[in-house]
DNA sequence: TTGTAAGCGTTATCAT
DNA sequence: ATGATAACGCTTACAA
């Protein structure tokens, strides 16, 4: 900067002025300094700026190392702190649960912190997160955005699926294709999103007389087609309509009832709920609920944004898109 | 700082030192900053340190939006630089080809620079990368690692799978199946991934004996199930070995092949080249070769920390990564 | 419309 | 083992 001063003949802070857009410049001063600064490839330093500011533009995102479905939501994300000047810090986490995880995300927040960032945007890893680490994000006012999963024990904002009426419309679905003894396959009641999915469900089923419920509990979203076709063994036919609180749950209860000769949807109705946004359409041949990754990313950036501007501390945001049902031919017409 | 200096009753000097590890403290000094730091949740400000040192710790990754494949390389890249205290910028590309996603590019190599990024990681849009953009970043020296696509016109370190080799390697599985009069179904000489499996894959056939190679050249990786349809038209089983360089070509293949009624793999042999990560072992049904997404990523990030440290600006480095062949019953045995 | 002076939070350098 | 001072690149506040 001082060398564009010099050679133009001015002071720093006109040349300062120029970059900060705003000041009024006399035109031929304006285009003095940008033919110099043109000429010597000058880019202003941010991060000079955001010391200066306090606003570093940095927005921390702490996603799980398996991107999967995540990948789309992080596109989201991206593209709208772009839009509108902003960067995407992104930190992954490594393992799914337990205290090694919630030992990284502390290491993870800290990193971020020092790095200033004006926000967080965080997938947690499971609904315990009253640990030590948001003890920092709360005493700095850091705006913290929490997708997917909601926390129990903090208010932030969230953004996710609607997972509750997801897990209603599932019921309705099973229920209109004249299913009347359902089974839910559940995954672990630690986890919102197969929690506010089962309880949707079982809510929508308790309002229709006539029509009963099992639940079958797995203990994570993975196949678990040994564990399903157990519960099958003495009666796979006990059930005429099946909802999966997740696709690859799904896709295991698929694989367990055709091992066992099962017609579908002849005689089992099988429902999934999309997790497995892998990308170009591909998916599995069950009928199920997709969601919207990239909208999720998007409103998450926004809400992130709008706490960073804003100072003032309104209530916690909520922000659910709907999942969207996608008819595959397990269910019955 | 000045403040736990102040409470400690030393220096703000004294405070630095202890922060930046390296110094000799009298351990009762220490102790007493750490105590006072501990108290006041303080942490250091890295944005400065960038600023005084040179050192912002940032790599700035740019990848296409469409992640897929390359939310793997991603999360080997993060894990690599997160383990050496450093940072991943990330940036996305929207589209894939033209002049619009260059101008992209550059649009974002420029935001990269003003955050002062000591280095980047990037997958090209394509081939044609002699453009503006990288005056940029040569002029500045800032260390650039390109994977996955090489750069014609401008010599970087590369990261990638071997893709020549791939192509050799799918040769030779071919012909061992017994095939002799092969089809190679490539996607555009532009990109070098599809490039490169052609060359290794026609160089191979060369070297033997009564085995012949027609060329079907598609504008892309998608299905492109329509053309390979009209090119199998007249006579579906004039081969009996197809390689398609990318799994989803190979998949408009399969497809054609099916509704043609030819059986696979008695009468023809398919075979693909996997770009289709999908996290957890979903694959296409078709006999293929996996790549190391994540080994790719951690070597880039590798490469491009070993650059930003030493300045030393040694000749460009070559990484090539094996893909791994992975039969699924398209090919005889 | 432009300039001057001071300072943001930290470290390099020299001194004690 | 610790301190004083200047400096990094830029902006804010005030002055001209």
């Amino acid at each position: 900067m001082q060398a564009i001063a010099d050679a133009v003949g001015v002071s720093v802070m006109t040349v300062s002025r120029y970059f900060s857009g705003k000041a009024n410049l006399k035109a031929s001063t304006a285009e003095a300094i940008r033919l110099e600064a043109e000429r010597r490839q000058y880019r202003p330093n941010r991060l000079v700026r955001a010391m200066k500011s306090g606003r570093s533009g940095l927005i921390g995102v702490i996603l799980p190392s398996q991107l999967g479905y995540y990948g789309e939501v992080l596109a989201g994300i991206q593209e709208t702190l772009a839009e509108r000047g902003n960067f995407t810090l992104l930190e992954l986490v490594h393992g799914n649960l337990g205290p090694a995880a919630i030992e990284e995300e502390s290491r993870i927040i800290r990193r971020l912190v020092e790095m200033r960032i004006e926000g967080i945007i965080l997938r947690p890893v499971n609904d315990l997160a009253d640990s030590l680490y948001f003890s920092e994000v709360r005493s700095r006012d850091i705006p913290l955005v929490v997708i997917d999963r909601r926390l129990k024990s903090f208010e932030a904002d969230f953004v996710g699926t609607d997972d509750e009426a997801g897990g209603r419309q599932a019921a309705r679905q099973l229920i209109a294709a004249g299913a009347r003894r359902l089974l839910l396959i559940s995954a672990g009641a630690e986890v919102s999103t197969s929690a506010d999915r089962a309880a949707g469900f079982i809510a929508e089923v308790r309002a229709h007389r006539g029509v009963t419920h099992e639940e079958l509990s797995c203990p994570d979203f993975a196949p678990n087609e040994a564990r399903i076709d157990a519960f099958l063994a003495s009666n796979p036919r006990r059930f005429d309509g099946i909802f999966a609180v997740g696709d690859i749950l799904a896709l295991g209860c698929l694989r367990a009832l055709r091992a066992r000769q099962v017609r579908i949807p002849d005689e089992v109705s099988l429902l999934g709920f999309g997790a497995l946004g892998l990308g170009g359409g591909h998916h599995i041949p069950v009928s199920s609920f997709d969601q919207h990754p990239a909208m999720v990313g998007r409103l998450a950036a926004q809400c992130i944004l709008e706490r960073a501007r804003e100072s003032e501390q309104a209530s916690p945001v909520l922000r659910l898109v709907p999942a969207t049902y996608t008819p595959r031919g397990t269910v019955r017409a």
